[in-house]
DNA sequence: CACTGCATGTAATTTGTTACATGATTCA
DNA sequence: TGAATCATGTAACAAATTACATGCAGTG
């Protein structure tokens, strides 16, 4: 039964949390859940009904299509089953770090711009955790799950602000490497 | 011809710093880049395949059954091309942080084994890309590649050293609250 | 001569993404 | 009534992993 248990498990547990509609579920992996999972949208439904099948979550049809769905005690106990197993670490690919190591091809220009949008993305990221942050404070109805959460929220913060720490540290590099790659571009040389 | 553009990046980027054998850019990749890039083993031979078609690389057959692999001038211009392409950000997916989120159904037990296997890695991680930074530096047939290099080194070891913080400041919460889970464990209060 | 490591490849399967198709509800 | 958003799903395609199959070279 180790096909999707990945999926299995995000989408249990998202529903562990409060019952929701597959649209929903959507929107809350792409806000809360997206700074560190994601799933694409053709694979929700399909394992939604999935989950239907092994009766581990319930569809409640309620008036027009939509449907709420809710895990059921067999979901919960699947779902502590699946949180228990060993996370399988995602295998990395940082297109950014690949483009910087290849960096003498692209030219330090290139690279400097690079660095910028990946600093500019941190510093976004570390807003949108901050508000995040904000609203899982502000909700009481999580109660004791806020403090999980809000321990993924940090570690999204630390990793952002490493990130910015190390943009800033890598555009002075850049800046150094740039200069000793043109020695005489301007008229005279100097600071200014 | 958008199809495995990221794979080639790799393959091409790897083969321009020096030519060698679909081997051993696997172990390369394992290695060096593996910090922040993985290939599959499956894939390298089928990339390499389809460069050789393309005349981007050329396959030097030497004794018996090897080949060295180098990149034709054709090969780095379009190596260069891939490289200027705006990096496709990578989906996140956390197992460990995933696992965090639900916390409540795991117990803080389990969650602050998972937090201490994370900080373990990183700590692993930093050990190795002090090793790989040291031997960055001491070769000098790199050039001017080392520097690029060595943002790339930087880049994990900010994120390691986070990664290592935001561990021991969850450690601390996680022992918070598990003490609140069970206030009367002993027979005394106390810290002993 | 058996074992380990180097080396090259293929096939089957699983996963994941994207685009498409459809319809209800809400609000201007 | 038209547009935007909510909602559910499918099919085609692209990508990635895994396991398998093969053979050479050096070494104890």
């Amino acid at each position: 039964v180790a096909r999707s248990d990945q999926t299995q498990t995000a989408v249990l547990g998202a529903l562990s949390i409060r019952p929701m509609t597959g649209y929903a579920l959507r929107e809350q992996i792409l806000s809360t859940l997206g700074h560190f999972w994601s799933e694409s949208f053709g694979q929700i439904y399909p394992a939604l009904a999935q989950l239907e099948r092994q009766d581990l979550v319930e569809r409640k049809v309620s008036g027009s299509g939509s449907s709420n769905f809710a895990v059921t005690p067999a979901g919960l106990a699947r779902l502590r089953e699946l949180l228990a197993e060993p996370p399988q670490v995602a295998k990395p690919r940082n297109g950014v770090l690949l483009r910087l190591f290849f960096g003498r091809q692209l030219g330090p220009e290139r690279c400097r711009e690079l660095v910028r949008e990946r600093r500019e993305a941190a510093v976004r990221s570390l807003a949108e955790l901050g508000r995040a942050r904000a609203e899982v404070e502000a909700d009481p109805s999580l109660g004791e799950q806020a403090d999980y959460i809000l321990l993924t929220v940090s570690a999204g913060e630390h990793s952002a602000r490493s990130a910015i720490a190390w943009a800033d540290e890598a555009l002075a590099t850049l800046d150094q490497l740039a200069a000793d790659h043109r020695p005489a571009d301007g008229t005279r040389g100097g600071t200014r």
